[in-house]
Formats: structure tokens, sequence, C-alpha cells
DNA sequence: AATCTCACG
DNA sequence: ACGTACGTGAGATTA
């Protein structure tokens, strides 16, 4: 017996999308609705093992059925671009599915299903979230109806219509009594859902109803009465358009059900749904769970006594290596064995007390012989110095090494790792020492190992000497600020209350916009995704048109340096006046380093009143900051890598480049180039390493699009070859699906395969960007760790404080602060044997942040 | 938890 | 016809 299942495409995703989050795979496509959509196909199919599935979508043209309503107007919402991105890669997946997909110009989805439900005599499912299909309902056609979003579904045919007291095709009746605000439906006005089922319940359709209009009496009949074309004309909108010109037959949409080809499964992993891609078998695996990696994990043994601790450290010592994770619970993993080392919380309890095991491991992991395998092992060198114990050999970082394999990957745990790479259930010292062989020969294949042994890995230990170090905070200018600001805050917000008439929160953007926008009836400016923006840029643009506009500039920026630099920091101080930073070394897609707890890489510094907080930067008692950092790297870079003569001279001859980039595209002399003209090729110099886009560019300057894209002709004339470096970056990206930098760090590039334009684009700016970023980012890893060593073999008492990605800085004493320059540029400069490009590092010093540099 | 805004390179 | 400059983290509000 045949099966065919009928999807109202539009329908179905579009309650997905609202029933479910917003997800996201990790290059940003939206995959919620296709999540939702296939999850409930699936279902279907498991259920009703259908033997012919037909999807159906609705094309944007309007419809003929909605055009003889002459007053209708296309109010329906439009759909959002996070649900309207997602519609082009559920159409692959579907066709790649072998289900035929029909769309027809002039027809609604529900036209096109009626008319198929219609025209075949076999057992039919309607799949749809639209009420409306219900008058297709027949002794053949049955209408599955999504509840609760896409959660649950009614199962509706005669039968069970008709205990609502309904045959179907007073489904019509209704709606045209009643209407459908989503559907443009209008209907009688004042008649809802129960009142239209009362009046065909007494007179079965709407002709029985207008037979009978004397019978009504009061508002209703008035109101029936007055709406009487509307209603007929809801009639014909609701009534569905059995007769489409629909060619397809049953044969081309038979469903042949497991497997599913390759090809499913490879769209279904570009888009990260892990989740359906188990739950589905496709061709050529060998079995279905072939996802999940088949091994022996072994069992954790409980440790719980002092004896048998020293049986596993003899086992540790005899081995030489081991794995263990402090994350959960304490485990062990050596040879084939783990052990759980199971802590007393307090003297009653059986176990081994937390600071007793410590301290017998002490020897094992300061052993630099020993080596260890763990998960981010610059976290447990903090937690193990709680108790005075360092960790040294500690040579499989898993966390860096998966870093380093797949950067876009932000891993917040260890069990994110395993579930990563579908590793069964097990303890977590036994994962990571499995998981470490496959990132082992990951790392292998795709060339990473020199990166990991070579920078990343030694990296961390001078990273974790940074942060333990800490970077001094002068107690008094941080007071001092705070209630200079606080004050001047108090009287700004208050006329700012006094020009607004009423009182309301200025931090509130939205509150803030209907002051600006609704009471005082100023101009409008770009529009966010819940309303109009009331950024600077806005603000600026508005600000001599009323005198709140200023006040509220500067209560912005006071708001701000106040909130995040003076009471974000003051409760991060320790005893000793520092801060701690702690460097993320595996977040950025670039290969950046990035700052949290404070974030000290975004310290002010570029207007005035942001200066006044650098100042609180200050170096420890008797030292004073040696501040060093690259001049326009990523630039240089762009030379080295292109290979442009222009540009090299330019650097090499350390003439300014954004005047000498001025001087070629605007075609005068250098000593005539404005200071506007520096300006505008800065922007365009900055542009490049971003990725040009000519809209990018002319909103940057404010000037037309397509002056920007003669601007950008123009550097490309002066400098061929960066074009042509720019266009084989992409290239190559394409190719491979991934780029690389200076020491082979790589990035994929997942967006560069993407149906969708901006992503393809972003994903092409991705691949311009990513070797310039990246490579800096190397080069001043290897910089980090020659200084560190410098400073170390040297017997110096100076210490790395910092890194802002160009830029390094020292705590150095008064004594050493000559010695230390030289180190410190040396480090920076002599890092790339192989270049023709001069690198150059400013270097200075001073008491404070502000002043060195 | 998402959004907006803004600090930095 | 579309709507983006690249890379981050944090605070405040709102839902």
């Amino acid at each position: 017996m045949d099966k065919l299942i009928l999807l109202d495409s539009n329908s179905l995703i579009n309650r997905a999308y609202y029933a479910l989050p917003n997800l996201t795979n990790h290059s940003g496509q939206y995959t919620g609705a296709i999540f939702g959509y296939l999850n409930m196909l699936l279902k279907i199919v498991d259920t009703y093992k259908p033997t012919h599935i037909i999807a159906t979508f609705d094309r944007k043209a309007p419809t003929f059925r909605k055009q003889i309503y002459e007053g209708y107007k296309a109010t329906r919402k439009p759909m959002p671009h996070e649900l309207a991105s997602q519609l082009a890669p559920l159409k692959e997946i579907i066709a790649a599915m072998n289900i035929p997909i029909l769309e027809m110009d002039g027809y609604e989805a529900d036209d096109i299903i009626g008319t198929l439900a219609k025209k075949f005599d076999t057992q039919t499912f309607i799949v749809t979230g639209d009420k409306d299909s219900l008058q297709l309902i027949d002794p053949t056609t049955t209408v599955l109806l999504t509840k609760k979003g896409i959660s649950e579904i009614a199962y509706y045919d005669e039968k069970a219509l008709s205990e609502e007291g309904l045959v179907p095709s007073q489904i019509i009746d209704l709606k045209s009594l009643m209407g459908d605000a989503s559907d443009n439906i209008p209907g009688v006005a004042g008649v809802g859902e129960k009142t239209a089922k009362d009046l065909l319940a007494k007179y079965s359709t709407l002709d029985g109803v207008y037979e009978h209009l004397d019978e009504i009496k009061g508002k209703l009949h008035d109101n029936l009465a007055e709406n009487k074309d509307t209603a007929y004309l809801s009639y014909e909108l609701a009534t569905i358009n059995t007769h489409s010109p629909v060619e397809i037959t049953l044969e081309e949409a038979k469903f042949d059900y497991p497997p599913f080809s390759g090809e499913v499964k490879r769209l279904l992993k570009a888009l990260e749904l892990t989740k359906i891609i188990d739950r589905l078998e496709f061709d050529g695996e060998e079995n279905s769970a072939a996802s999940l990696i088949n091994v022996e994990i072994p069992q954790a043994q409980e440790i719980n006594s002092q004896e048998g601790l020293s049986q596993v450290i003899s086992k540790i010592l005899m081995q030489g290596k081991f794995a263990f994770s402090l994350s959960k619970r304490i485990t062990i993993a050596v040879d084939d064995e783990c052990y759980y080392i199971a802590i007393a919380e307090n003297l009653l309890d059986e176990g081994i007390d937390y600071n007793v095991f410590i301290d017998s491991m002490k020897g094992i992991f300061e052993s630099e012989k020993i080596k260890k395998i763990c998960y981010d092992s610059k976290n447990i060198m903090h937690i193990l110095m709680q108790n005075d114990v360092s960790l040294k050999g500690a040579d499989s970082d898993v966390l860096l090494k998966a870093y380093l394999i797949d950067a876009n990957r932000n891993y917040k745990s260890e069990e994110e790792l395993f579930n990563a790479y579908n590793l069964p259930e097990g303890e977590d010292a036994a994962l990571i020492q499995y998981i470490d062989t496959i990132l082992d020969r990951e790392l292998k294949e795709k060339n990473l190992v020199r990166l990991y042994e070579e920078l990343e890995l030694p990296l961390v230990q001078v990273l974790f000497d940074m942060e333990k170090e800490g970077f001094r905070v002068d107690l008094d200018i941080l007071n001092e600020l705070k209630d200079k600001y606080s004050q001047e805050l108090d009287g700004l917000i208050k006329e700012i209350i006094d020009y607004a008439g009423k009182p309301f929160n200025v931090n509130s953007t939205k509150q803030l916009a209907s002051v600006l926008f609704e009471d005082l009836g100023l101009k409008t400016g770009k529009k966010t995704k819940t309303g109009y923006s009331t950024n600077v840029e806005v603000l600026n643009s508005i600000k001599n048109q009323h005198p709140i506009v200023p006040l509220i500039l500067r209560q912005r920026e006071l708001a701000k340096l106040k909130s995040t630099y003076l009471d974000g920091i003051l409760p991060l101080i320790d005893s000793r006046q520092k801060i701690h930073t702690i460097f993320k070394q595996t977040v950025t897609a670039t290969g950046r380093l990035s700052s949290t707890e404070p974030n000290l890489q975004n310290i002010p510094i570029r207007k005035s009143e942001g200066k006044q907080i650098r100042k609180m930067f200050i170096a420890s008692p008797g030292n004073v900051l040696v501040c060093a950092d690259y001049s326009q790297i990523e630039l240089r870079l762009m030379a080295q890598f292109s290979g442009d003569e222009t540009m090299l001279d330019a650097f090499n001859n350390n003439i300014d480049i954004h005047a000498t980039t001025a001087s070629k595209v605007f075609g005068v002399p250098i000593e005539m180039v404005t200071a506007d003209m520096r300006r505008q090729a800065k922007a365009v110099n900055f542009g490049i390493i971003y990725g040009i886009s000519d809209f990018g560019l002319s909103e940057d300057l404010g000037i037309p699009v397509y002056k920007a894209r003669d601007f950008i002709a123009g550097y490309f004339a002066t400098y061929p070859k960066v074009k042509e470096y720019m266009n084989k970056c992409v290239e190559t990206a394409k190719e491979q699906g991934y780029v690389t930098t200076y020491m082979n760090r790589r990035r994929e590039i997942p967006e560069l395969k993407s149906s969708n334009y901006n992503l393809r684009s972003f994903g092409e700016r991705v691949a311009m960007n990513m070797p310039l970023q990246g490579s800096a980012s190397d080069i001043i890893k290897l910089a980090m760790l020659k200084v560190h060593k410098a400073l170390k073999d040297g017997g110096y008492k100076a210490k790395l404080i910092m890194q802002v990605h160009d830029e390094l800085i020292i705590d150095c004493p008064h004594d050493e602060v000559q010695q230390v320059k030289k180190i410190l540029v040396d480090c920076m400069q002599n890092n790339t044997p192989d270049f023709k490009v001069k690198l150059v590092a400013e270097c200075g010093f001073g008491n404070n942040w502000l002043e060195a540099k």
C-alpha cells in the first residue's frame, strides 16, 4: 500500500524557526529551523514509513488566489533573514534526500498541496502547521497538524474533525467568518472562533448563515450584515485551489530510505547538525554507529588510601608518562589503567586529603622528565600554584592541540572536546589520554607539529609567568577618577532628564531612543534589529539639533570608562595592588591571544579622557614600564607576502607608508600630501588588511561607494602585486578550504563554500586577513619566547607582563632599562631572517603605561 | 541569553 | 538584489 507524504515546507520551517532558538554553526550559518524541520520530517518518516514524499515551497511572487482581493495587501511580515538564509541549505538537503521539491510562481504551497492531494488517490498525509489545510481532508487524505511549535503532531482525519463538530468543507466557512490574521483573511469583524462555530453548528455554511440572517439578533446581526462582502471575499481567500497546473508523477516522488546518500551527510556535517547525522543511516557506512569511535576506554579504579596512591605513583614513575584531569574529579590514566582519586571532604570521610594528595604528587608534577597529558595546562598551573606546586613536563595539552587543528572551534570544557571527537563515556583522564593520540595524528597530517612544539606549547609557560606576575594598578588614581566621574555623571544625568522632561534610564538604549526620536522628535539614523540605533555615530550626526545630545555623548563616554575600567577593575586588584589577566591561547580564529578578567587588551588610549585611565597602570615599586610595539606589522607582512617592490621599498626606507600611499594614489608629490589625503590613504591601507570591500571603505570614510571603488582601483594600480596576492589568497583558500600563516598556523574557512553570498564574501575577506593577522601573531609570539628566555638567561629581574597584539610590556628595574630595551627590540625585530621586509619595533619607557608608549 | 554599545589592536 | 570592513571582551539592559 502506497503512502504519500506532502510537506507544506514553508509552514513547517516557519513553525520550526519560531519554536527553536537561533542555532548557528560555527561559521554563522543559521540552522535552527533546518534542524527543527528535519527532526520533524524524520519523526514522520519513522512513524508513517512513507513510500513517497513531495516537499512544496512558496515562491515570493504574489499568488493568483490572493490577487482576487483587490484590497489585499501583503502585510504578512517579511521573512527574517535568519530564516530566509536557511531555505537554500534546507532545499539542498531535501534534494539530496531524493525528495522532489515543488514550487510554482503564482501558487502558494497549500494550492499545490491541495491539487496533489486530490490528484493522487493513494493514502495521503499532509504535514503542515496551517489549519486551512483541514478543508482537504477526505477518505484518503489525512492532515498531520503540528502543535506547540513542532514538537507534537495532531492527526486529523474526517473522524477527528467531526469530533470538533466540523466537516472538512466547513473549514472554509469557518475562516470566512472568523478570519485569520496570520493569513490576512479579514473575516467578519467581531466574530471569533466561538461565535463562528456556533453559527455553523446552526446553519452549517456561510450561505446558510446569510439565508437566516433575520433570525440573528443584536450586534452580531449588524456585524454580519455590514461585513457580508468581506465574508464572501474571505471565503474565496480561504478556499484552497485544488486545480493548480502541477506536473509530477507518483513515480518521481518515490522515497527510498535507508540509506541516504553521502551527499546528505556532507551537507549535514557542514551545518554541524550532528544530532541529525547520528540518527540516520548513510550509504557506504559499515554500520550506523560508525561515527562513535569504537575503543576500549579503561574503567576507573577507586584509590582511597595512601597505599593505593603510592602504587599509582610508582606506576607513573615506571611509565614516565601519564594523563590526568582535575576538572570534575581527580583522575589519572597510566599505561592502560585509569584511577579515580577519592578525596576526603572531611576528616571522617574515607579517602585522601586533597593537600596530602597534592603533596604526594608534587615530585611528579614538578619533574620535567615525567611527561603529562592534560587539558588546558596553564589553568592547571594556576590550580597547583595554590599549593606551591609547579607543573613541568606537560608536553601534551589536548586543548592546545585541538585549537591548532581547528581554531574555529571554541572548546569550553573537556567534555565539549570529547563530544566533538565522538568519544564514548569514560573517565576524563582516560579520554584525554586517548584523544591525545588522535590529535597527534591530526597535527602531523596538517603539518602543525612544529607550530605546536616550538611555539604554542613553550608559550604556555611564558603566559603563565606573565599572568602570575601581574600588572600593578595605582589605586589613588583609580579612586580619584572614580570620584570625579561619579560627580560629573550625577550632574549630567540630572541635566539630561531635565531636557527629556521625564526621568528615564539613560543607559537604556530603548528608553533613550524613545526620548530622542519620539518625545524630542530628533532625526533617526541607522536602525538596529530592535529599533533605532543610538550609537555614537548617530548621536554625533544630531548633536547640533538639541542640547541634550552632547550631554548624552559625554555621559556615555564617562559611564563606559567608569563601569568597565574603574568599577570593573577595582575588585580584581590583589593585596600587592596587582591585577592578573588570563591570556586565552585557544580562543581566536587567527592565532591572536585574548585577555580576560580583566581584559587588558582594550585599555583606553585613543581619546584624551581614556588616556587618564591608562595612567593608572604602573610599574612595580622601583621599576618602570618598558614598552615596544611593532610599526605597521600587518602592512609590512603584506609587502613581504606579496613581494610588491614599491611597498617593500617604502618600508625598507622608513618612509611614512600612509603618506606614500596617498602620494601615489592621488598622484601628487609626497610633500604635497595633505593631512586629509593621508587620512584617506590610511583608511585604505587598513581596509586592505581587513580584506577590502568598496562598501566597507565607503562607510569608514563617509564617501559614496563608487568613490571608494575608485580609491581601491588606484591603490591596486599603485601596488599591483598586492592585488595579485589577495586574489591568490582567496583562490587557494577556495581550493584547499583553509589559509595558513608564517608559522603554518591554519584556519579553515567553511564560509567559502556557502551558498549565501554574504557568508561567502565574509570567507573571502577572512582569506585575505587571516594570513596577515595570524602571521603578525605568530611573530610576536616568537618574540615573546625569545624575550622571556633572554631575560631569564641574562639573570634580569625584569619581567614580561603584557602583550597587546603588536605590543609587549616589561616591568623593569631602573638599572636594567637600557639593556632590556635592547633585548626587547632585538627579539621583536629579528625573528624572521628569511624576510625581505624590515620589521621595526618602537620602544619607550615610563612610570605608567601612557608615558611608556 | 540576546542585544546594543564601545574599549582596544 | 543583496548588506559586510578583520580580530577580540565587558557592562548594562531587556526579555
